[in-house]
DNA sequence: CCATGAACATACCTTAAAGGTATTGCTCTG
DNA sequence: CAGAGCAATACCTTTAAGGTATGTTCATGG
C-alpha cells in the first residue's frame, strides 16, 4: 500500500464516481479503476459496491475512508514539522552571554530573531568565554557571545558588532565637566577594570590601549563585570573604560564621555562563537540573523 | 513522498549504514542511496550527515525519524482495523429476538460468536416478527430471530434450530404421572397458548398440529410469551405445548413431559431472517457462526 | 422491448521510475 | 602508502503506473 492508494481512495470516495475522481486527479479512468482494485485485493476487503450510477462505500468502506484521511492529515503535519525544522524554524536553541553585551546588543538581536523565527525556543545561559567554550565542545549550547577572542580550534567566531569605548566617570570628577575628554587624560588616574576570570578579557584590551598612548594604568579595582565596575564609579572608587552600550546603565552620579584620540583599534568587538561542525538548521538560522542585524547597525 | 521513502529511511536510520541497511530491505545499495536522496531533496531538508563510517542522523533527521515511526504505526493500525472490519470483527450487530428462543439458543449461540468476534459489540432488541421486518427493511437490524415464517420478499430466512415440543404441566395434573404423554390425550384439555400478535405464530402450529390429530384444542388463555404462559401452567390454567429450551423455566409445580405420537413435524424451528442483499461483513461472519452452531448441534 | 447513454472493467500498449551491476571517489587505518 | 569500507555516480534492466480503445452491465426513454 501507498501514499497514492489512500489519495485516490479518498478521491474516489469523495466523488462516488471513478471517472470524475479520475478527472480531478488528472488521470484517466482505468488505471484508478486498477488502483482502487489493489488497494481491496491488498486489504482484502471490499472498499466500494459497484451501483449503475457509479460507486459507494461500504461499511468497511466509511472506516477506512476515516482512517485514510487520518493518515493523511498526520503525514502533512510530519512534513511541515520536519520543513520548518529544517529551516531552523523550530527547536530550541542554547546561547550563552556574558558581560556588558546583556546590556544591549544581545536583547536587541535576539528580539529580531524571535520575529523571525518565533517557534524556536531560546535558552540562554550566563557563561564566561573559558565555560562558553567547554560547553560548545560538549554540545551544551549552540552559541556563545564574547568580546575578546583567541582562536580555538574547531571553534568559529564570527563579528557581529564594534563599538565605541565611552569614559565612565563620577560627576563630581573634574573630567566630568568635559564634553570629550583626551585619552592621555585617564594616565595616573585610579581605573576600575572588568571582568576578572578567564583571560584574554576586556581588561587586557584596556591595558593595551593604555600602553600604547604611553602610560600604565594605575588600577584602582578589578571586578566581575560592568554594572559592578559602573557602580564603583558611582561610589568614587575611579574611571572606568566601557562599551557604549553600558550607557544604559544610568546610575545616579555617573555620566559617560567620548574620547578623544584613543589608540587604534579604538573600539572593542563582539562576536558571538559556534562549533564550526554545526550544521544544524538552527544555527544557520540564527548565524543569518546575526549578518543581517549587522548589515542593519552598518546603514 | 511515499510509504516505502519512510520505510527505507527508518532502516537507513537504524543501521547507520546504507550498505547494512540495503542488505535489511533485500535491495542493492545504489537504489537506497537514491531514493534517501529523492526524500531530503522533497522535504528540503537534509536528514543524514555522511560519514566515512556510515552516516548518523541531523538533528532534523532525528525529529523525522519520530515522525515517519509514528506515521507507520498509524498506517499499520488504519490497515489492521479495516482488515477486522473486513473479516466482520469489528463493528456492531444489531439483533432482535423474541420469545421462547431468548430463553436458550440464543444466548449459548451469541456465546459461541463472542468468542469467534470478540470486539463486535452486539446489541440485541426485543421485536415481534412484524416489527423485526420492518427494522430489517429499515436498517435498524441485521438480524432478526424468530420460530414462525412467511417468505417476505427482500428477506432471506436461515434455519438455526428446530426443537422438540414438551408439554407443561401442572404438578397435580393427571398427565404429570405419565412420563410419556400421547399427543392425543390432551384433546380436550385446556391449553395456554402464546403469543399473542402478529400471525402466523407459534399459536398457529400448535393448532394445526391438533388438528392432524383430530381434535381442535380448547383453549384456556392465549398470552404473550412463553415464560406467561409457563407461569399461567403453574397457577393451574391448564397445559401448555412449548419448546425444548422452555425447560430452563424451573416454575415451582411445573414439569415437563416428552409427547409421543405427535403428528408432523413434531418440531418447532427457530430461524434467523436478515436482507438478502446484506452483503456487510458483519452479517457473514455472523451467518457463518450460526451455521457452525447449527452443525454442532447435529452431532 | 429495444436503443441509448453512463458507468465500471478489461486488454494492450507506452512511459516513468524503481532496482541492479559496475565503478568511482573519499576516508580512515594498519 | 596501500587497502578496506562506504557512499555516490553512471548506465542498464525490469517493474508498475498511466494512457487509449473497447467491452459489459444496467437503467432509462421512446
Amino acid at each position: 500500500m501507498d501514499l497514492r492508494h489512500l489519495r485516490y481512495f479518498i478521491a474516489v470516495a469523495e466523488e462516488k464516481n471513478i471517472g470524475r475522481a479520475a478527472a480531478r486527479l488528472h488521470i484517466s479512468q482505468p488505471p484508478l479503476t486498477r488502483q482502487i482494485q489493489q488497494l481491496e485485493a491488498e486489504l482484502g476487503v471490499s472498499l466500494f459496491i459497484r451501483t449503475p450510477r457509479g460507486v459507494e462505500l461500504t461499511e468497511v468502506g466509511e472506516l477506512f475512508l476515516a482512517e485514510a484521511r487520518n493518515i493523511r492529515s498526520v503525514v502533512e503535519q510530519a512534513t511541515e514539522r520536519t520543513q520548518r525544522a529544517g529551516q531552523g524554524k523550530l527547536g530550541r536553541l542554547d546561547i550563552a552571554i556574558f558581560g556588558s553585551a546583556i546590556l544591549d546588543v544581545i536583547p536587541k538581536l535576539l528580539r529580531a530573531y524571535k520575529v523571525m523565527f518565533p517557534k524556536v525556543k531560546i535558552v540562554l545561559h550566563t557563561m564566561n568565554k573559558g565555560e562558553q567554550i567547554e560547553a560548545l565542545q560538549q554540545r551544551r549550547i549552540s552559541v556563545g557571545f564574547n568580546r575578546i577572542l583567541s582562536p580555538t580550534p574547531g571553534i568559529t567566531a564570527e563579528l557581529v558588532t564594534t563599538e565605541a569605548l565611552l569614559l565612565a566617570v563620577n560627576a563630581a570628577h573634574p573630567l566630568a565637566s568635559r564634553d570629550v575628554v583626551p585619552f592621555e587624560a585617564l594616565a595616573g588616574e585610579p581605573l576600575v577594570l572588568f571582568p576578572t576570570g578567564v583571560r584574554p578579557s576586556f581588561v587586557d584590551t584596556v591595558v593595551a590601549l593604555c600602553q600604547s598612548a604611553g602610560f600604565t594604568p594605575e588600577v584602582s579595582q578589578e571586578v566581575g563585570d560592568a554594572v559592578t565596575a559602573v557602580a564603583l564609579v558611582a561610589g568614587g572608587f575611579g574611571l572606568c573604560l566601557v562599551p557604549q552600550s553600558a550607557t544604559v546603565l544610568a546610575f545616579p552620579g555617573v555620566v559617560y564621555r567620548p574620547l578623544s584620540d584613543v589608540p587604534t583599534p579604538g573600539r572593542v568587538d563582539l562576536s558571538c562563537i559556534y562549533r564550526s561542525d554545526d550544521q544544524s538548521p538552527l544555527l544557520a538560522g540564527f548565524l543569518a540573523e546575526v549578518r543581517r542585524f549587522r548589515a542593519g547597525l552598518r546603514t
